[in-house]
DNA sequence: TAAGTTTAAATCGTATACGATTTAATTCGA
DNA sequence: TCGAATTAAATCGTATACGATTTAAACTTA
């Protein structure tokens, strides 16, 4: 169906940084691009904005909405709880290891803040690998690419990824030595630093 | 906007019983129940999929998903402790034992299973009443309208409230003395069991 | 020159048209 | 009579039309 193509379309744009907040999708320009007509386009638009990815504001459009504080504090806490829930409930599989590492050595690798920034939600994502509630994973795929931009917008600085990057590591020895507790742990300081960054970075604007 | 008008009225269907499982949404007869044309109705439906409260099947229309197994296991997990973590970061309000005294006197005085089920959901919605987490709470709203359709269909035995009942009451003596570590254990137990019923009875079916 | 007003163009949201697909009803053959 | 084939009707998904609203451009006035 040509909604769910427009959709998935979407969020590669917003995973490639190419929708920027507040600004509005012009249907006829979208309806060229993708050359689909705008029926769909506006269906796949009405469920990103169920999603609260984007937002309609009536006879102007959709709309990438704003950052706030106030969301960001909420996004954080509740990512944090859900990916922890996730782990804890994921089965650890022995290869998971294995594909951390080799994860997180690209995550330091990466060049530009966008790679970087692509390859840390690649880490996250591989924790969670193995868990096997749908719903819960669903939810979490949303939620992180509604933090997608604010990260984009916000998480520059290569002096947060060392901190960050230390986290990590805790994490992959905590999960290497079975202990899940542990990783959890690591885990929600982890998106507490990132909350508590992006937060910061929003006061100064 | 239309659509906006149109979930809503679905939404409240939900909560009537009114969509059964299985059913597939007729969209001309939808158009002449709200006098609005099938675009924004489609533009609603498609919303409502994005929830997960319909599913689409390409040249066959929106359909109310099947209830299974896996899907009532993830939901109540990812409920639970969704619903514990509002609690938790809940303000507790003076005013609120009294409301859950109230509501859960009137959740054992309800005469239809249909009545004591939305008593139930009410008595859920007001633990979580000063949660200010907005993207939590959304998240949660979402979940328990697809939970509706579970117990709509299967949990009508009224011995199954006594238990629930208890464990109401130990979740509001619990907040009573401020003690919400028990009232959030309690509270799990109640998702469980709940939980536990439902699956019981879709494997008699 | 800046602000206000008017006009023109662009865009939005919804209704409707229409070809494709599915479902239902009817017919045919064993 | 039952199952298969054919026909008809209903419905779906998308494209397009169009009135309403917003935005942009042009004009006027102080």
């Amino acid at each position: 169906m040509l909604r769910d193509r427009v959709k998935e379309y979407l969020l590669k744009q917003i995973q490639r940084n190419n929708l920027q907040v507040g600004k509005t999708i012009n249907l006829a320009a979208l309806a060229r691009q993708t050359q689909i007509s705008v029926t769909p386009i506006r269906e796949a638009l009405s469920q990103l904005e169920e999603s609260q990815l984007i937002k309609s504001v009536p006879n102007r459009g959709f709309i990438v909405p704003e950052l706030t504080m106030s969301e960001a504090k909420n996004l954080y806490e509740t990512v944090s709880q859900l990916e922890i829930l996730a782990l804890e409930s994921a089965a650890i599989d022995e290869r998971l290891v294995g594909k951390l590492k080799k994860q997180q050595l690209l995550l330091q690798q990466a060049h530009s803040p966008l790679t970087r920034l692509n390859e840390r939600f690649k880490f996250h994502d591989l924790l969670v690998e193995n868990c096997q509630n749908t719903v819960l994973m669903r939810i979490l795929d949303t939620l992180k690419s509604r933090i997608r931009f604010y990260e984009q917008l916000l998480v520059k600085d290569a002096s947060f990824y060392e901190n960050s990057d230390n986290q990590n590591e805790g994490i992959i020895r905590a999960i290497e030595e079975q202990n899940i507790p542990t990783a959890a742990l690591i885990l929600k300081m982890n998106w507490m630093l990132v909350s508590d960054y992006v937060v910061a970075q929003l006061q100064k604007k």
